[in-house]
DNA sequence: CCTATTGGTAACTGATCAGTTACCTATCTG
DNA sequence: CAGATAGGTAACTGATCAGTTACCAATAGG
C-alpha cells in the first residue's frame, strides 16, 4: 500500500506519530483512541502493508513499532519539489526553513546555504 | 483540507510534481493525464484547500504554481517521526539517508551528524 | 458580433473507506 | 483445565471519493 495513502488518515497518522515513542501493543493503542479495537487492528495492518510500521510475535502480543525506512518515499517527494527548477523570481517555499538532505555516497547539489529564501510573494487562502 | 490527504491520490501527487517544474494551465495539465478536465480541475480545487497550489488569474486562463508552504506539515511529520526518542540497539531508519532541517531562530538539536544510522535490525514485508 | 477557448460546478455512478458488532483463534494465568 | 487476555477478520452500514457528461460563464480572437 502506499505509504501517502496511509499517512492521509488521521487516526493513522496518530498511531504513526505514538510508535516513533516507542512499541505498543493492540490493546495499547486502542486505549489511547476513542475507536474500537478491531479498527485500531485494520488501520496497523495497512500501515505495515505500506512499511511503516512492523510487527513482532510475543506470545499472544504483537508489538507494533515504527518503520522509519518507510518514510523514504514520502521525504523523496519533499526532495524532488524542493529541488526542481525554481524561478529566480521571489519564491515563497519554508519561509523560515531550509530543508536539507545529504545522500551519503552521492555527489551533492549546490548546499542548502547557497540557496537563497526570500519572502513569499504570494499567499493563497483556500 | 488536510495536505496529507491532498497527497494521498497519485493524480494529485502528479500535478504537485508537474507543477514543482513550473506554473501550468487546467488545459496543459489534463492535455498530460488521462483523465478528464474536469477531474483535473477538481483536484487543483483540493490542492489549493490545502495550499498546496496557489492559482493565479490572467484573463481566461488559471496558471497554477506550486506552493511548496504547503509543504510544512508534511517535512514537520518526517521531522517529529525523525527526532523521536530512537532505542539505542541498531535502528534501520533512512539507512544511507540523514534527514536534517534547520529552523531559521530556533536552537537546534544535536545535529544529524552526530546521530548514529546503523544498519537495519530487521525489515518489514507486508 | 460570433466563434473559440478556458475553466468551474452540478448531478450522476461506481468504487472505496472507516467504524461497528460478532466471532474465532492463540496464548497466558490461576 | 477453565477463565482471562490479546488480536485478527467477516459482514454490515453509512460516508466519502473519483471520474464522467452536460451545462454555463468569462475572456480572447477573427
Amino acid at each position: 500500500m502506499d505509504p501517502f495513502v496511509a499517512l492521509a488518515d488521521p487516526v493513522r497518522r496518530d498511531l504513526v506519530v505514538r510508535l516513533a515513542g516507542g512499541p505498543a501493543r493492540v490493546v495499547d493503542l486502542a486505549a489511547e483512541h476513542p475507536i474500537s479495537r478491531p479498527a485500531i487492528s485494520r488501520h496497523l495492518r495497512l500501515l505495515a502493508e505500506a512499511g511503516l510500521v512492523t510487527a513482532d510475535d510475543l506470545g499472544r502480543e504483537r508489538h507494533y513499532r515504527l518503520e522509519r525506512a518507510g518514510l523514504q518515499p514520502v521525504a523523496d517527494l519533499l526532495v524532488a519539489l524542493r529541488e526542481t527548477p525554481v524561478p529566480p523570481i521571489a519564491d515563497a517555499d519554508f519561509d523560515g526553513l531550509d530543508l536539507e538532505v545529504r545522500r551519503t555516497g552521492r555527489d551533492r547539489r549546490s548546499s542548502a546555504s547557497s540557496h537563497p529564501s526570500p519572502s513569499a510573494a504570494q499567499e493563497d487562502t483556500a
